[in-house]
RNA sequence: GCGGGUGUGUUGAAAUUGGUAGACAAGCUAGACUUAGGAUCUAGUGCCUACGGCGUAUGGGUUCGAGUCCCUUCACCCGCACCA
């Protein structure tokens, strides 16, 4: 029997499911390990075959540490909730729920050629009421907390109530949007509704006015990460700022801890290095300025990271969507000032961002009064100060900061510089060098000294306090949209109240129409009688990242109704040791995974502060197109070779009709009835296409198909293949040149087993090159797998069944454990084999092979020298020489050199391979 | 502009982490067998002015020894971007 994969992979994939290999059971006797792939979004266009290359490698670790004697969690499910179902049910009518659904089987099918390992027991979808039952209670708990920001943890939001039932706002220590100020008798007279109100400022989960991201298209408001070059990411609509009340979560509550646990974890410095920027962590300094505008005086706080430039302050300016701005507006100024903020309020997003270069502003009329020097200095008002940041006013230093120096170019401010010698002619000084002058007490202090000095100064003379600032902000929680979780919250009177926890799951209702009402309102408010108990229920959905933010631990206890997941559940499985998925998650999911995470730990639901220990990110796989040159004006089509005699119009070509970039000309004909006629102009005999790195999409004909893969090849080559293509984080085009090697190599490693329809293993005793093979491919294997460097082991399996076919090697000694050490990457073709080896239970829990090193001797003629285990020179050698004699010679050779190696002792060492390595102890 | 990363044959890529650069595959060339194929096997394949010399984007440095470490320049990729 030759290799038959289509049969093999039929029967053991039937077998797999039917006796529930993978059903993962918690197990105290074992360690427990868990391997979480990120769960697809189900589109309707199915997987590609990018999309498994993070599975595969997930489920080959999964495969390894079970041999390796591990529990292994590998689940899978649906992030099921989202936009893509929703317009497309606005366009079709069609329910999400049904094209979900549809798209849920599509992916099954397809992962289920492939030959994963998941427990599929464990599976569920984020739009499962069961599943989403847990969502709401997260938010119900968060709505219910604040965060003590001198525990640092979140608590309760009842003892935030009964602190200011006895001391009113006095040292709370919350997390708020605004500081409010209040006494205890204030808070006690207050009506339900007023307190109901001051405490949204303190929620993790609350409602707020801010500005927001909204996409009129879509017809919702985005998240931060949502949005990308001022357009939304799903769709690409354009996305303007508004002033809208939502839900929010208080996850810059979070911020300082997200950023200092981030060390402990086993990510990749460029992803840590994202969410660092994310964060924005900024220590620096609030000063306050006293303002006169007009008749009236304000104090104002700015905030600023250099308060050692404060004698270089020359003017102010204030954000133009800033309550300051028309506050301080003096009414000589008014006009103008209202025309350049209505001009602001006119520009999305994309043109702001567009526009970064160009300088705008108004003089507001108003002046500010340095605190330190007592100068008069104008302040102005300009889009390029922020209101979302610091305090939304600066203090503008033109010598030292580049935005500060543009705007005084082009409004005739003056520029004063503050560090001897620096020249700001030209532009400004912004490097934290050099020593101080016209700064009064700073005069001669090198810079760095200088900011501390300052600060220190700000703060002694209560003219300001340190501060650090985030440029984290508040995740916006709600959408105007129908397909996502409803908000356990309705209205009395206008104030959110939360629903019992009796009341989850809070189901969608059913609607025949899935677009906004004619009014604006999300399509919930078409829902008849969406109320709970005569109270209007909140007609927002929460976004897609609710739903995917706790998944990892609902795999722990699926279907649990009771709780997210028990006690026992998450104390054995603890957090997820391995997550492997892709790159953009890296400011969305992946940061409100966290903040979710550690919510839950603070409340004791979770004990594991962070959900992921380490995270590797799998490259994207690009599409590889291939193009035929069609002379212009003809039917006549010109190989790569030669097109440049001819005048050419480049035509995209589906690659399923090429073959290592040779046209197969027949199929060319019979592709497209256009095409039918078609001439050729060949070189060498041979149609030979252009090609480029695409993305993969069906327009450029470039779609590769995992399903079509596993049809002509196998789903073994195909895992293979993905691994064998390179290093799993790097980026790189699909290319089904190569494919065959690695199909040829299972086809060899079969013929290790099998000669036509006999079996031709035997028993007899392995010889000790035969050991050395097997003993080196274990150690490689061990090694790169921990490296997650599959392309090599890959490699080194080639050559190990090389050589043992070399050496006609068809031995059970040998054999079975290289079964083993196969299943991981190619499971089918191991479990057949190890069944023919007379095994009837699975390879999946057969345990790897130790690694011995002794087999390794082999001497050879060239020699490397290492002194201190380190350093190393290599040295030809006769190859009678003993490792006395080696020794004797590299000593003397060694005192010939500077390095002098003389009175050292050498200490031979024989390694695997070719060398042999002469330590100097 | 800031931050992170990458640069090795015709192609995908290896390199025991400072020690024979190009393993393993793909492609190509020649040959064998053949039921002529997208099967199998064998040999060759970095470059040159070839018994030698040169080669890991560029120029320099450290070292007995550099693809690997340090500095310069260039190119490409990714992320952030008026964050004070």
């Amino acid at each position: 029997m030759e290799y038959n994969f289509r049969e093999i992979e039929k029967k053991w994939q039937a077998w797999w499911a039917q006796n529930k290999v993978f059903k993962t059971v918690e197990d105290a006797g074992k360690p427990k390990y868990y391997v979480l792939d990120m769960f697809p979004y189900p589109s309707g266009a199915g997987l590609h075959v990018g999309h498994p290359l993070g599975y595969i490698a997930s489920d080959i670790v999964s495969r390894y540490k079970r041999l390796k004697g591990f529990n292994v969690l590998h689940p899978m499910g649906y992030d099921a909730f989202g936009l893509p179902a929703e317009q497309y049910a606005i366009q079709t009518g069609q329910h999400p729920e049904v094209t979900t659904t549809q798209n849920v089987a599509r992916y099954r099918s397809q992962l289920d050629k492939i030959g994963f390992s998941y427990d599929w027991d464990r599976e569920f979808r984020t739009c499962d009421p069961d599943y989403y039952k847990w969502t709401q209670w997260a938010f119900l708990k968060m709505f219910d907390s604040y965060y003590c920001t001198s525990c640092r943890k979140a608590k309760p939001i009842s003892e935030l109530v009964a602190h200011f039932q006895k001391n009113g706002s006095v040292n709370c220590n919350a997390a708020c949007s605004e500081d409010l100020v209040f006494t205890a008798e204030e808070w006690n007279s207050w009506s339900d509704a007023a307190k109901s109100k001051a405490l949204m400022n303190y929620r993790i989960a609350y409602q707020g006015e801010t500005s927001v991201n909204w996409c009129p298209k879509l017809g919702t408001v985005l998240a931060n990460d949502e949005v990308k070059d001022g357009l939304s990411v799903r769709g690409g609509f354009p996305v303007e700022q508004k002033k809208m009340t939502q839900w929010q979560l208080r996850v810059s509550a979070y911020a300082e801890r997200l950023l200092d646990s981030l060390d402990s974890l086993d990510w990749t410095d460029s992803l840590k290095e994202m969410q660092r920027n994310w964060i924005g962590r900024s220590a620096g300094t609030e000063v306050v300025f006293k303002v006169i505008a007009g008749d009236k005086e304000k104090d104002i706080t700015i905030f600023t990271t250099r308060v050692d430039t404060i004698f270089g302050v020359t003017f102010m300016v204030l954000a133009p969507e800033s309550d300051l701005a028309t506050e301080l507006t003096t009414p000589d100024h008014k006009a103008e000032v209202e025309e350049y903020i209505a001009y602001v309020k006119k520009k999305t997003e994309r043109e702001r961002i567009a526009e970064t270069k160009s300088v705008t502003g108004v003089f507001s009329g108003a002046y500010g009064i340095n605190p330190l020097t007592g100068e008069k200095v104008p302040v102005w008002i300009s889009e390029y100060v922020l209101a979302g940041y610091g305090t939304g006013a600066i203090m503008a230093v033109p010598a030292h900061d580049s935005r500060d120096y543009a705007f005084a170019k082009k409004f005739n401010l003056p520029i004063v510089p503050i560090i001897e010698g620096c020249d700001v002619s030209e532009q400004s000084f912004d490097a934290k060098e050099g020593k101080m002058c016209n700064s009064g007490f700073l005069n001669g202090m090198d810079v760095k000294e200088a900011i501390e000095a300052a600060k220190d100064y700000v703060e002694s003379k209560g003219l300001g306090r340190r501060k650090v600032n985030y440029r984290l902000r508040d995740a916006i929680f709600s959408r105007q949209r129908y397909w996502g979780e409803p908000f356990p919250i309705c209205f009395n009177n206008g104030v959110a109240e939360p629903l019992p926890m009796s009341a989850l799951p809070l189901q969608l209702p059913e609607i025949s129409e899935f677009k906004p009402t004619e009014d604006g309102q999300p399509p919930l408010a078409r829902a008849k009688d969406w109320t709970w108990e005569g109270k209007p229920l909140e007609t927002s959905t929460m976004p897609g990242f609710a739903g995917s933010s706790a998944y990892y631990l609902r795999y722990m206890d699926p279907h649990n109704d009771n709780a997210l997941v028990s006690r026992e559940a998450v104390e054995y499985w603890r957090n997820v040791d391995l997550y492997i998925g892709g790159t953009e998650h890296a400011t969305g999911h992946l940061i409100y995974s966290r903040f979710w995470n550690k919510f839950l730990f603070d409340l004791g639901y979770v004990c594991e502060d962070e959900p992921f220990k380490k995270l590797v990110n799998q490259g994207m796989i690009q599409g590889r197109s291939n193009f035929v040159y069609r002379v212009v004006g003809t039917n006549k089509f010109v190989s790569l070779g030669l097109k440049d005699n001819y005048q050419t119009q480049e035509i995209h070509v589906d690659i399923n009709i090429v073959r290592n970039d040779k046209l197969d000309l027949d199929a060319f004909r019979a592709w497209r009835p256009e095409f039918k006629d078609a001439e050729f102009i060949l070189e060498n005999g041979e149609y030979i296409c252009g090609w480029a790195v695409e993305k993969m999409s069906k327009s450029m004909y470039n779609v590769v198909n995992p399903d079509d893969i596993c049809e002509n090849y196998g789903a073994d080559t195909l895992r293979l293949y993905e691994m064998f293509l390179g290093p799993l984080e790097q980026s790189k085009p699909w290319d089904t040149k190569g494919i065959d090697g690695v199909h040829r190599f299972l086809r060899k490693f079969w013929r290790l087993f099998h000669d036509g329809d006999n079996m031709i293993v035997t028993d007899e005793k392995a010889t000790p090159e035969e050991l050395k093979v097997l003993h080196k491919l274990i150690g490689k294997e061990e090694e790169d797998i921990n490296n997650f460097s599959f392309n090599t082991t890959i490699s080194a399996f080639m050559i190990a069944v090389n050589d043992l076919s070399d050496l006609g090697c068809h031995k059970k000694e040998i054999l079975e454990p290289m079964a083993i050490m196969l299943s991981p990457f190619a499971p089918h073709i191991a479990e057949q084999l190890w069944h023919d080896l007379g095994h009837e239970d699975t390879v999946t829990f057969a345990p790897f092979p130790k690694f011995v090193k002794e087999y390794t001797v082999e001497n050879n003629a060239t020699y490397a020298v290492s002194f201190n285990g380190k350093t190393r020179f290599t040295v030809d050698l006769p190859k009678t020489m003993s490792p006395a004699e080696v020794e004797a010679h590299v000593r003397a050779l060694s005192q010939t050199e500077k390095y002098v190696a003389g009175q050292q002792i050498f200490k031979v060492i024989v390694v695997p391979g070719k060398i042999v390595n002469i330590v100097v102890k």
